[in-house]
DNA sequence: ATAAACCTGACTAAAATAGTCAAGTATCTT
DNA sequence: AAGATACTTGACTATTTTAGTCAGGTTTAT
């Protein structure tokens, strides 16, 4: 099981835009350079993000994104859904009444599964991008 | 962020295994059937399992595999890590003194990452194979 | 002898990932 | 008005990973 870079690289630059977030709005060419990651697909990610409402764009010169909430409540759960980053645990789908088996079942590790995805859940409910902010801020300390 | 079939296939067949396990040598065949799953996949899943030491086998006819530790003693960690499914969070790789950024210094998120990881291994720690058993009788009645 | 079952390694089709590329549009600065 | 900066969109592609298959064994109970 392995985190995707599309998931790593949207939290990684929205922790990079918080901290100028006060400021300016930051341009992705910013980002693209602090954070070493392609500006294209810098693009491609903040579209979603801007399509969830997670960030705001200014156009034109001078432009950027800007948070569209406040730090404190965009939560981790919130910028994964954005980037269709979602952990998926169970593999049947509830809407055909089938087990991952193809049996009308559930499998013998269903409720496992379930539990995983609860518990992962949690975590990522819990921690904001404050969080995350602040975590970085005191480690420079 | 999704989980694989090695993985899940595992413990499906070890919860299996270890329903028949205190009579006989369970064959593949058998499990392949119950569960729905590829044979020749199971081999070479068997195949991993056997060289982590979490099963035997008995070859000939009336062959099998069975349970090498007690279903109490079988983590959940132990089997994915048999089966190569480690969940791996962070990007980088410590023996190179660099971030998955490619700089010398840590990425915003290493922090964020490394503590999920340790978040769900240690729900993989808790789980032993006797409790997913156990759980399964549970729902039967 | 023969059939059941384990054992091994190589191979492959399909899906997912991690981007790139091209052609825009909007806004600010001068 | 011109030029530069920066967002916007959609299509395209190479690479990697996944999820198996396939072919050919070896071992042992009956
Ligand atoms: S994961 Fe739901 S039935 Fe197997
Ligand atoms: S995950 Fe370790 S440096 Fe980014």
């Amino acid at each position: 099981m392995k985190l995707s870079s599309k998931g790593r690289y949207a939290v990684m630059a929205l922790v990079d835009l918080a901290r100028f977030n006060e400021i300016n709005p930051v341009s992705l060419r910013d980002i693209s350079l602090r954070q070493g990651i392609s500006l294209d697909y810098l693009e491609q990610i903040f579209s979603k993000l801007r399509k969830n409402e997670i960030v705001q764009s200014v156009r034109g010169t001078q432009g950027g994104y800007v948070l569209n909430k406040k730090a404190r409540e965009i939560k981790l759960t919130n910028i994964l859904d954005a980037v269709d980053e979602k952990v998926k645990t169970v593999q049947c789908k509830k809407e055909l009444k089938k087990g991952c088996n193809g049996k009308p079942t559930k499998c013998l590790t269903h409720n496992l599964w379930d539990e995983l995805e609860t518990h992962i859940n949690n975590f990522f409910d819990k921690k904001s991008l404050e969080d995350l902010v602040q975590d970085n801020l005191d480690r420079r300390v």
